[in-house]
DNA sequence: TAAAGTTTGTACCGTCTAGTACAAAAAGTC
DNA sequence: GACTTTTTGTACTAGACGGTACAAACTTTA
């Protein structure tokens, strides 16, 4: 029975696909290992493609890099502009929006870790990046608005600065993955359980509930 | 004038200069460029030393590298105990020492940075350290200290976990250090000079006393 | 002062690693 | 179908890097 099948021929060039999965492989690699500690070859042995392949989409390692850094944080947006505030009273919307913030680091390590790793090197790359300073602005945006209807319905103190406000948002959020490694290490607590992580969120949204909400003068 | 001035001899053997010297260089390598980055060489070019002594006083690079993170820890906590916090009402001292951890990690950045990339090895040397684990405990002990006396005095709220207002009082006065490279590049306001680190500053104090203030129901 | 132990310097090595030369198959274009 | 462009694979290289062999100088000890 010559049946000789002919191997079926799949998509024999899917060059998106490609950059992918390349992609996707070497952020891990880069968030579990770091800018210098990740490995070229190793992350072309874990990719369909070859290492070839690599240089010839991004460069270098540094071009593969910054195209890790920039999808994370698109990655990141995508996700958040599926919120709905405008339709909550302002303090609940903030506080949706510190829970979902909370949540989503939580929930995406791997962004979180890439964002250390380009801390320690000083943001060098993300300073050449356009893409990514547009993904932030929108979250600014969205903190503003909320600002201003607490303030004008009279629910939130004066002078607050959305930028400040996204920080101590983000100091919150960030560092509970950020440097669970070593605050895990250090003190067996239960802060890192499912029930400590939630008692951690329903905290950090209380706390910044009650900061915009204090109204200097009115305590004490 | 035959006057072959011998050498001055100096302090011919000196081990103990040469490893504070070699631990203070090395620490700023590796908090400048992490573990893998740092370069044995580079850091040999920067000691009094030579690369030998590097490995006669410390085996291999890791081991270089954990006598850095533990010299850092150390230090932090030589800091802490200068702190006398018993002979203030609580939420006095509750200030003090928010606003003092908020400033030590301002002007010790090479320690976050350390800390920033255990956690990248997610505390794989910290976590064999006892001296560290120590460090820490003491840090507990003043805030349990307070928290107790706040308590009984009636200005604290119930249910205050130590570890819990650590980690807070960390989160603000650590991501302020270690995220300022994005941060800076993502926003362009004023929240790294001298003044934005002053209302940083107070308000990450307010936001610690407002919290720890709040009795529940009292508000709404 | 002779022997033993400690501290430093130089030159080198094996391995690993980012990056490339070279080649060629597949797809698109006219 | 001839020609151009895109996509992939293999084998290799130049250099960097962590670590060491070997030796020597100095200090201590007896």
């Amino acid at each position: 029975m010559e049946l000789e099948e002919k191997p079926i021929k799949a998509v024999k060039r899917d060059p998106k696909g490609v950059r992918r999965n390349i992609l996707r492989v070497s952020s891990k690699e880069f968030a579990e290992y770091g800018l210098s500690g990740a490995r070229v070859n190793e992350i072309a042995a874990l990719t369909k493609a070859s290492k070839r392949m690599i240089y010839y989409y991004y460069g270098d390692k540094e071009g593969l890099y910054k195209a890790c850094l920039e999808a994370a944080y698109s990655h990141v947006r995508a996700g958040e502009e599926k919120l709905d505030l405008g339709g909550l009273e302002p303090d609940k919307a903030l506080a949706k929006l510190v829970g979902f913030t909370f949540d989503h680091h939580r929930k995406n390590p791997d962004f979180i870790r890439l964002v250390m790793i380009e801390n320690i090197h000083k943001a060098a790359f993300l300073k050449g990046s356009e893409i990514i300073r547009s993904v932030n602005a929108a979250a600014i945006k969205n903190l503003t608005d909320i600002i201003i209807r607490g303030q004008s319905s009279g629910v939130f103190r004066d002078k607050l600065d959305p930028v400040e406000l996204h920080w101590q948002i983000s100091a919150l959020s960030f560092f509970n993955v950020s440097n669970k490694p070593t605050f895990s290490a250090l003190f067996d607590s239960e802060l890192y359980s499912d029930e400590g992580q939630r008692t951690l969120r329903d905290h950090a949204v209380e706390m910044i509930l009650l900061y915009v909400s204090h109204k200097q003068g009115t305590q004490k």
